[in-house]
DNA sequence: AACCTCAGCAACCGCCAGTAC
DNA sequence: TGTACTGGCGGTTGCTGAGGT
């Protein structure tokens, strides 16, 4: 038996709506809510398919919606967005607020690909066309798994849909870049340089200069950094976490340690103290009401995941833990920092051994090593499937050892 | 003024996944 | 477990108006 159309279509008007038909589906909407698409319709004293109402609802009438002119970060947004997601009109349009998806759609189709064809960009990576080799190398396997040694290019993460309203935060002021930075300065430990190493090697790899968050030693101490062993941030990417966002990540994983509060506390005024005393005091005070209400923020990790994705949160959780040898003792689970979502996907960040860690998601994996011992079998995980990642991640291996 | 082209946009269509029964 | 229903999504069509010839 066949599917019972959901409307007779030869009884049903179609085309362009009329003012009378939009008051009538308006005002059934606002006495009646939404939902019950096949009999809206009838009820509501129109002759047209459930699906046109919703359609006609949702992409024009409700008053959630913003029409007109995009601005230019929603459109960056958009390039950013289609980059990783491709046509997947509703996840993008998710992260524009009060944009539907058809209009970002339409606005893709008859706009922005043509712009981003007449300046020799490729819009599926926002990479300039003439720089992308013409190999396969980047394409992922026949298994939808990337070689280890590969690395999408993808957006930024700052385009979480759980990004924080900076508006009410001071500290969005602040580049990715310079509070990292800062953050840095109250962060000292045995073991910290090889952690920092370590995500080096990840970003090392990525291919996207544009985007791609990358981090570059510099021997010489810079008058931002304080201490000799530290390192500078200073090129990671402002498409980066932004600061809120990493803020809220601070606040989240200070909350789950021991005399997380004080910590926090003193960690955020200390950020501040450099800042000029207005901004000091709405920043730090955000950050004690966003620390000590429930943690706004778990993670954001925008399928397709990245390397670049999942190294943020490893810096960020990284920077406040007490050394890196705690991390390497224990058993983390970094749960919070793969979101599962309507459209994202899950990332995990395991200790694989006393000295490495493994960092999975469904597209991406590799392994980091924390010093020079590159663990034997016997240390790794005995699945066969962790020892297939060893092998296929010589490349990382090797050029730590170099490295080092 | 008439015609043509094309961008912008609303709307339609078919398909799919989740859910209820 | 299978079927029907429903809402949602993405691809596509076709209308409209502005601008050019």
């Amino acid at each position: 038996m066949g599917r019972t159309p959901c409307c007779n279509h030869e009884e049903m008007k179609k085309g362009a709506w009329t003012v009378e038909e939009d008051q009538k589906l308006v005002t059934y909407i606002q006495t009646h809510g939404t939902g019950s698409w096949r009999t809206m319709p009838q009820k509501a004293g129109l002759q047209r398919c459930g699906k046109s109402c919703r359609l006609r609802w949702f992409n024009y009438l409700r008053p959630d919606i913003k029409r007109g002119h995009l601005s230019e970060e929603e459109e960056q947004t958009i390039i950013r967005l289609h980059a990783a997601l491709g046509n997947r009109w509703s996840s993008i349009a998710k992260h524009l607020p009060m944009r539907t998806d058809n209009e970002i759609k339409n606005y893709w189709n008859s706009y922005l690909k043509k712009q981003l064809d007449i300046k020799g960009v490729d819009p599926f990576c926002t990479k300039p066309i003439s720089t992308i080799s013409s190999s396969s190398d980047s394409e992922p396997t026949t298994t939808g798994k990337p070689k280890s040694t590969d690395m999408y290019m993808v957006p930024s993460k700052n385009i979480g849909r759980h990004e924080p309203n900076t508006n009410q935060q001071g500290s969005s002021k602040l580049e990715s870049s310079q509070l990292l930075n800062k953050v840095a300065k109250n962060i000292a430990g045995p073991g910290y340089l090889d952690a920092v190493k370590s995500l080096k090697l990840v970003a090392d790899n990525s291919t996207n200069d544009d985007v791609v968050t990358k981090i570059e030693f510099e021997s010489k101490r810079d008058s931002v950094i304080q201490h000799s062993h530290e390192p500078n941030f200073s090129s990671i990417s402002s498409h980066s976490s932004t600061s809120a966002q990493l803020l809220n990540k601070m606040a989240t994983s200070l909350s789950q340690k021991a005399h997380g509060h004080e910590a926090a506390r003193a960690m955020f005024s200390k950020l501040m103290e450099s800042d000029g005393k207005s901004e000091a005091s709405s920043a730090n005070g955000h950050a004690l009401n966003l620390f000590e209400d429930e943690p706004k923020i778990t993670t954001i990790i925008d399928s397709p995941s990245s390397p670049t994705l999942i190294f943020n949160e490893v810096l960020t959780h990284s920077c406040f833990l007490d050394n890196w040898q705690c991390f390497s003792s224990n058993y983390i689970s970094f749960g919070n920092c793969g979101a599962s979502g309507d459209d994202s996907s899950v990332s995990e960040i395991n200790l694989r051994s006393s000295n490495s860690f493994c960092i999975e998601s469904h597209n991406y994996s590799t392994l980091c090593f924390l010093d020079e011992n590159v663990p034997s079998d016997s240390a790794a995980d005995k699945s066969d499937e962790y020892l297939n990642e060893i092998l296929t991640c010589e490349d990382e291996i090797s050029k730590y050892i170099q490295y080092l």
